[in-house]
DNA sequence: ACCTGTGGCTGATCAC
DNA sequence: GTGATCAGCCAC
């Protein structure tokens, strides 16, 4: 047997991971009736269809809680003696929403109340997933997917700027459909009416049955829109696989600080994938990306086609009237490139399908910790053990992080303790208290160890059999890390607040001493955030043996299985504050971190001057920066700079009605994203970018009076504010400029910023 | 209906 | 003017 199957076996084998081994190829599962699970199975390629009992739950304190409970369910006593020792089951939804109301009505909690005595998941699905412990695409690899691409072009009525379905004069230009099987085919609004290009896309898609749709903003804007206008015409949009329209409803989707508001849409059989949503997850971790548009995710990615056609966006009507082929061939490059963007972003998504009871759809939708929960869950019921209820919450400290020296530095080292929380409650056995079967430090230990595996694979192998390896180890990454996260999980059934505080706490401590040692060894420690150590060493920092030497020193007192190593070395740094610094590398690139150095929110001309003010500090020619600052102050005087350089790029928090809402409420002040929002009357959604630029005369000025939408700018009328734009310039070298002046590392207070002389903050600054 | 966490920096705005 | 507060973004 090759490494690869070996490997992927040994992982089928962990039924606390993967669930049933023996339950294979499940691509889509829904409800078929009220007390039947409809399975998609593919299976050599082919598609097969199976209908099963459904099985449903709820668990509660006592039985005395479905006392007088009428729908039929069974009472099962769960071991171990935690709070939620009774399973009652059911085998059909009507009953199950019977014992919801029941439950509520008796409690006083609506499902899902931290304080309710009872749990009751809210999706069917899941909890036959729970039960049975089957999993989606067991056997599966990404590349069996039947995957199909969607996109749409539409016009506009004229006269105005964004499309809306809801008009009678907008409609659909273009539907463009690709598959994962080579077809492509684009339907053309020339050559059939919009009716009968609705009805052509159901055709297609019941043709090609795909398992999974993916398109580029399918929730928050195509489907959406095809929804809307198949309602228009009465034409049934019967995607599903049982013939059945669109389902949709509101909903939510947390990514990382930010909370979207989005309408969720299910196809019955099939999975969506809005590789929008992929792009905003994977911005998370990585904050590389300058903008969520298809085109410039695929250029990030190199994913764009060379030959592609390219056409303005905003001239969709005209191209549409005189030019419809160049409109079909871009609505072709989309579906390709969407093609792309998915199986890049997706494969990660489809081996975490493959973990947890839940959907594809809902593994992409839903967050990590919740996910977890539900493999606690699979792993306690399978047992018929009890489950506990959720601690109430309480504050848990962070990492520790400390700014020792500012200023420039030569010859830097960063160190830090790989998998720090991870290692840590492997290594001291911090686990939730109430986990009485160990399921918890279990799976992170399979989870490392598979990792661990994986990764060696995917460096030996190639091609498709890689790229499978390299996702497991991506998907095994994530999961590994949110771990600790769930231990602080308000609503984890085994979250453990004092065990989160105990890993924490740990960590700052071990940190500590590894600071301490490394400050007596004679190294000048630069910062210290959570699991990191910048530091200019004692010696040579090109002197391998000595580093290791102090390494080995450095981590003597360390737990077992807790591990220091040196994963950065750079000829310099810019230390700024606290987790704000710049790093030249060994191969001369610019590594800018930092919400104050980076931010999408600070101004393109700014981030520029500062990189480039950054490489002149870092390569030892700070001297040239005042004429460069000088030079650069010239060029935007002369509007030198486009606007899309000028303006500011901003993501709405809440939708512009919620804004609307707090700022009549004193909740909150007024901002100039949203009053362009407002002003432009575009149904603006939370998480929707807006770039604006400040006009007007003087640098002090209530910007959200003065901004104006940077797609408004008239390059041939420059009316960008100068004053405005020179002062945030100078404010910013002179925030900066100590570091040019002075040499060496110093505590923080030493690069106090002085204003530069000269620069008039007044409203009536000289226009040149 | 949905939800992994804490710590830190900055610009815009408003109350004082 | 100054400080407080909020929102947004980012490091880990």
């Amino acid at each position: 047997m090759s490494d690869y199957q070996a490997i992927l076996q040994r992982l089928y084998a962990s039924r606390l991971l993967f669930g049933d081994p023996e339950q294979r190829g499940i691509v889509g599962a829904e409800l078929a009736t009220d007390a039947e699970i409809e399975l998609f199975r593919r299976l050599n390629g082919a598609l097969v269809r199976e209908r099963l009992p459904l099985r449903l739950f709820v668990l509660v304190e006592t039985p005395q809680l479905l006392k007088g409970l009428r729908a039929p369910h069974e009472l099962k006593p769960l071991g171990g003696g935690l709070a939620l020792r009774y399973l009652a089951e059911f085998r059909s939804l009507r009953a199950l929403e019977a014992a919801r109301r029941h439950l509520r009505q008796v409690t006083g909690h609506p499902s899902g109340a931290v304080e309710a005595p009872y749990l009751a998941l809210s999706d069917p699905v899941e909890q036959h997933l729970i039960l049975g412990g089957a999993t989606f695409f067991t056997g599966l690899e990404f590349d069996d997917l039947r995957r199909m691409q969607i996109d749409i072009e539409t016009c506009i009525t004229p006269g105005f700027e964004f499309p809306s379905a809801a008009r009678e004069g907008d409609r659909v230009a273009a539907i463009a459909l690709a598959d994962n099987a080579g077809f492509e085919r684009v339907l053309s609004g020339r050559q059939m009416d919009e009716r009968a290009m609705l009805e052509e896309l159901a055709r297609v898609v019941a043709e090609r049955d795909p398992d999974v749709i993916e398109g580029h903003n399918l929730f928050r804007f195509d489907l959406e829109y095809l929804e809307a206008r198949a309602r228009r015409h009465r034409v049934r949009l019967a995607l599903g696989r049982d013939g059945s329209e669109l389902r949709s409803h509101a909903s939510r989707l947390q990514v990382a600080e930010r909370t979207l508001a989005y309408r969720r849409y299910d196809i019955y059989g099939r999975s969506i994938i809005d590789t929008w949503i992929l792009a905003q997850h994977y911005d998370v971790a990585s904050r590389e990306l300058e903008s969520f548009g298809l085109k410039q995710l695929a250029a990030h990615f190199g994913l764009s086609d060379p030959n592609r056609v390219r056409i303005d966006p905003s001239q969709v009507n005209r191209y549409f009237e005189h030019e419809p082929d160049k409109l079909l061939g871009y609505a072709l490059g989309d579906v390709r490139e969407t093609g792309a963007l998915a199986a890049l972003l997706a494969p990660t998504y489809f081996v975490q399908a493959q973990i947890f009871p839940y959907s594809y759809q809902n593994v992409v939708l839903r967050g990590n910790a919740t996910k977890i929960d539900g493999l606690m869950l699979r792993g306690y019921l399978a047992q018929d053990h009890s489950v506990p209820l959720p601690n109430a919450g309480r504050e848990v400290g962070g990492g520790l992080t400390e700014l020792r020296l500012a200023g420039v530095a030569r010859g830097v080292l960063h160190c830090d303790v790989t998998s720090l929380y991870p290692s840590l409650m492997l290594a001291c056995g911090y686990r939730p208290a109430n986990d009485a079967l160990g399921i918890f430090l279990r799976l992170l230990k399979d989870l490392t160890r598979f990792r661990v595996e994986a990764k060696g694979a995917a460096r030996r192998l190639a091609g498709r059999q890689r790229r499978h390896m390299e996702a497991l180890q991506q998907a095994f990454k994530v999961l590994i890390n949110s771990f600790y996260g769930y231990l602080g999980f308000a609503l984890g059934h085994f979250n453990d607040f004092e065990a989160a505080n105990a890993v924490t706490a740990r960590g700052r401590e071990l940190i500590r001493q590894v600071v301490d040692e490394l400050e007596r060894a004679g190294a000048r420690v630069i910062e210290v955030d959570t699991d990191g150590i910048y530091f200019v060493p004692p010696f040579a920092w090109t002197d391998n043996e000595a580093v290791q030497r102090l390494l080995e020193r450095v981590s003597a007192p360390m737990p077992a299985g807790v591990k220091l190593e040196v994963d950065g070395r750079y000829p310099a740094m810019l230390s700024y504050k606290m987790k704000n610094y710049v790093l030249l590398e060994e191969s001369g690139e610019l590594v800018v971190r930092g919400s104050g150095l980076r931010s999408r929110g600070l101004e393109r001309y700014l981030r520029n001057f500062l990189t480039a003010f950054f490489r002149l500090l870092l390569e030892g020619n700070a001297d040239r920066a005042a004429p460069f600052y000088a030079e650069y102050r010239d060029r935007l005087r002369a509007h030198g700079f486009s606007i899309a350089e000028l303006a500011k790029t901003e993501t709405l928090q809440d939708s512009p009605a919620v804004y609307r809402d707090k700022v009549a409420g004193r909740r909150r002040n007024v901002a100039a994203a949203y009053e362009i929002a407002l002003a432009s009357g575009r149904p603006y959604q939370s998480g929707d970018q807006i770039s604006y630029y400040v006009t007007g005369r003087g640098a002090k000025l209530k910007v959200s009076a003065f901004a104006k939408p940077a797609s408004k700018y008239d390059p041939s009328q420059p009316d960008e504010n100068l004053d405005y734009y020179e002062a945030k310039l100078a404010e910013l070298y002179a925030k900066f400029r100590p570091y040019a002046e002075h040499p060496d590392l110093a505590p923080a207070e030493t690069f106090e910023a002085v204003p530069e002389k000269g620069v008039s903050l007044s409203l009536d600054f000289d226009h040149g």
